[in-house]
DNA sequence: AACAGATTTAATCAATTGATTAAATCAAAT
DNA sequence: ATTTGATTTAATCAATTGATTAAATCTGTT
């Protein structure tokens, strides 16, 4: 019983062990998905037993949710702060959106995935547990969108469609990378040189169908 | 030993068994994946024992090799047949692959994900072992873009951007649905209100970029 | 040094899960 | 009706896997 509770008793001010522990939890369960991840794996790529994992985290659900909420945090954090900066214009939204957003997944190119596979299976759940209220609709960069389009007279394109074309042009490739790499013959490198090339002309296209 | 090969010694005129059983490995591999999945679970979908499962298929990961290869099969036949259609242009082909896939993937949407999945822990070995050899380059819609590019003057954007902004705002809705369902508040029946004006809207786009 | 609490480990448990076996039932042919 | 082979089931096995326990070691305090 006290036993269990020792790591709630006071913050570990060296906590080195513990982030290991998340680092390769965050490692293993961005590369395998929940189902696929053996909790010893996790020991092992963090260099401890165990014992010592169920120790800290109590069980392999646990440090999940913790490992997914940090994720999601760190995924829609600079898109929702993009989306609101009041000053910016539509145009600099979606220059800034796309680059860092490029930036970014070269650096962590699973992370899309990784939030896709598990949020099909937990639906609900994940989204609720983790307060991602990212309310689209209210966003600065919906109303500027918005705007934008009814001045324009032709058709008024719904403001989801041109959302839907920027997030999956900038973040399809990398969910798609493993096919890319089959069916195109494509390596790190090329990949790696194609997106920084769209980074460019994601802006270019998205304006020009405004 | 002997017993173990009977389903190969004549053709099952029938075949209502293994089939009841392929039919649920499909809905529960496609909504799950391969490491979520319990044998068990596919045995009470299909309404039938978990050793008779195993007397037709041998293995979990044999019964899971048949349906990748015809989920593979599935999904890629129709892009090679329209990429490769002799007579028709290039404006042709991106209407009716648009057309056809937002077809087929509002029926089943949960393909593409689950493709993709996959492919990320196997890697190589499933396209090696399912000869998906979609030389991609070599298609005749590739040499038809190819073409209509050099015709314009302006910058030379390269083929494989198009076809990732075609086959991307085709189905990374799908993939990203889950998401969308809680992000954008988004029910059954709007999602699929948005994916056919995609369908008419896509190739405008993707035509805009030529 | 000695104690107390925190950290770490080896050993083990219990549940899950893929797979097998041997027997029972069913269908068709003679 | 009997036989033969195909289909189906109940029972069980062995490996995997998440979790626990009790003991050992380490660290800082007195």
């Amino acid at each position: 019983m006290t036993t269990k509770m020792r790591q709630k008793e006071h913050i570990n001010p060296d906590a080195s062990t513990e982030e290991k522990i998340k680092a390769a939890a965050r490692a293993v369960f961005h590369e395998k998905g929940y189902a696929a991840t053996r909790t010893r794996d996790i020991a092992d790529a963090a260099g401890i037993n165990l014992a010592l994992l169920n120790y800290y985290f109590r069980s392999k659900e646990k440090l999940f949710h913790i490992i997914m909420s940090e994720t999601l945090q760190q995924f829609f954090k600079s898109l929702i702060v993009i989306f609101n900066h009041p000053d910016s214009t539509l145009e600099q939204k979606i220059d800034e959106l796309c680059a860092r957003y490029i930036d970014q997944l070269l650096r962590e190119p699973q992370i899309p995935l990784f939030i896709i596979s598990e949020l099909r299976s937990n639906g609900d759940a994940l989204t609720q547990n983790h307060r991602i209220n990212l309310r689209l609709k209210e966003t600065v960069f919906a109303r500027q969108l918005k705007e934008r389009i009814e001045q324009k007279g032709g058709t008024p394109t719904e403001p989801i469609h041109l959302f839907l074309n920027l997030i999956g042009m900038t973040v399809f490739p990398f969910i798609a990378q493993p096919v890319l790499k089959q069916v195109a013959e494509m390596g790190e490198e090329q990949f790696r040189a194609l997106m920084l090339q769209r980074s460019k002309m994601i802006p270019q296209w998205i304006k020009s169908m405004l």
